[in-house]
DNA sequence: GCCCACTGGATAGTGGCACTACCGAATATA
DNA sequence: TATATTCGGTAGTGCCACTATCCAGTGGGC
């Protein structure tokens, strides 16, 4: 495939596509001469995960190249690969809002450790939630676990009967990409409840 | 209270203030004299809202506009008003991405209204997650929405208890703000499960 | 064999966004 | 009275994600 074959194929710019390349995001085609190099569907596969990391979760490029380079070379650990996916992806929070996630996950039963990302992630968010005066407590957050540790769960199990490599670069993408899909399906639950309330006050 | 005052109880530059109050995002001060307005706490709680949409969302800062209007003007229906504000928070998306979304929503015994921005969204993220070459079928959708429904169910629940003016502010607040908190839950329930395997592989 | 659209590779420029700096006139404050 | 601070406004800054332009060098169609 040449390059301007590459642009049709996945609606890029030519222009975007090497500027993907200068930013080391996309790796260069095969030379086959000074003026042309060949590209193949891997170029034209992680073109469109650029896309989805990039448009649909708006993530900046800089995010959007970590998260590249942890599917490429992943960490000695998937706990460390994953650990540091999370990182990449927002909400992009300071170590210290760990803190305000302290109580909360001691309450769970978890146990808090402010070096991982999600902690500090949930620490920034419930000062979000509590600054706009809403609600949170323990009782609220267990209702919250309960049902996510199932969806947890089930997207960890088809994990197992995977090659571990797979099984990292899955768990990476996975974690970054159902996101979206999880609060699309709550915003449609939400208003599927409101809809029925309103044809059926009663209940 | 004057500016500065509000700037130093906010942590929020007088420059990026002003700011605010320009695109319309704050209210002015009451005017005391030419030189000098007074804020109260209505203004301290608005920046916080502010800065909570604004940085744990990253919102753009026209998203949060429309959110804060929401807020100050509802719609005329609980079900409007929350559709708008589905719109005013990402992913920015297009109708036709809908499309996507309408074998998986029927599938799943839902009405598909590409009219609502959910359904949309919900589209987008499909487009995503299949783009990357991960899994996305009726079944998976359904597994994800059960523990969804109850989420979203109790996060209703309350709202029939409140004032109308205050349900429709909260389920608005509420949606934007607990996303976070929903996906930080979700990636420490992965790092928990992992952990777990780690050291108990036999599990 | 000739022409020209296209290529790889590079540099510079653009537009949008969220501030941030500075200004002048007026007015509190010491 | 001297100094600091305020309001309200305009203009400038820095970052980001492209986008445009350029150049020398092909490869494909006639």
């Amino acid at each position: 495939m040449r390059i301007s074959e590459l642009s049709l194929a996945s609606g890029i710019p030519v222009a975007s596509i090497k500027f993907y390349m200068r930013e080391g995001m996309l790796p260069r085609g095969a030379s086959t001469s000074a003026t042309s190099a060949d590209y193949g569907d891997d170029h034209l596969a992680r073109l469109r995960l650029i896309q989805a990391l990039s448009e649909v979760r708006a993530l900046p490029l800089a995010r959007v190249k970590e998260i590249l380079d942890l599917v490429d070379h992943p960490a000695d650990t998937a706990y460390a690969t994953l650990g540091r996916a999370v990182n990449a992806l927002p909400p992009y929070v300071e170590q210290p809002d760990a803190e305000y996630a302290r109580d909360t996950i001691e309450a769970l039963g978890l146990t808090w450790d402010p070096e991982y990302g999600a902690v500090a992630q949930l620490g920034a968010a419930i000062r979000a939630v509590q600054g706009a005066g809403l609600r949170w407590d323990a009782e609220l957050a267990s209702h919250y676990l309960a049902p996510i540790r199932t969806i947890a769960a089930g997207e960890i199990a088809p994990l197992e009967d995977m090659p571990p490599a797979d099984a990292v670069a899955h768990a990476v993408l996975g974690t970054a990409l159902y996101e979206p899909v999880i609060l699309a399906l709550r915003r449609l639950a939400h208003q599927q409840i409101l809809a029925e309330r309103i044809l059926d006050p009663s209940a």
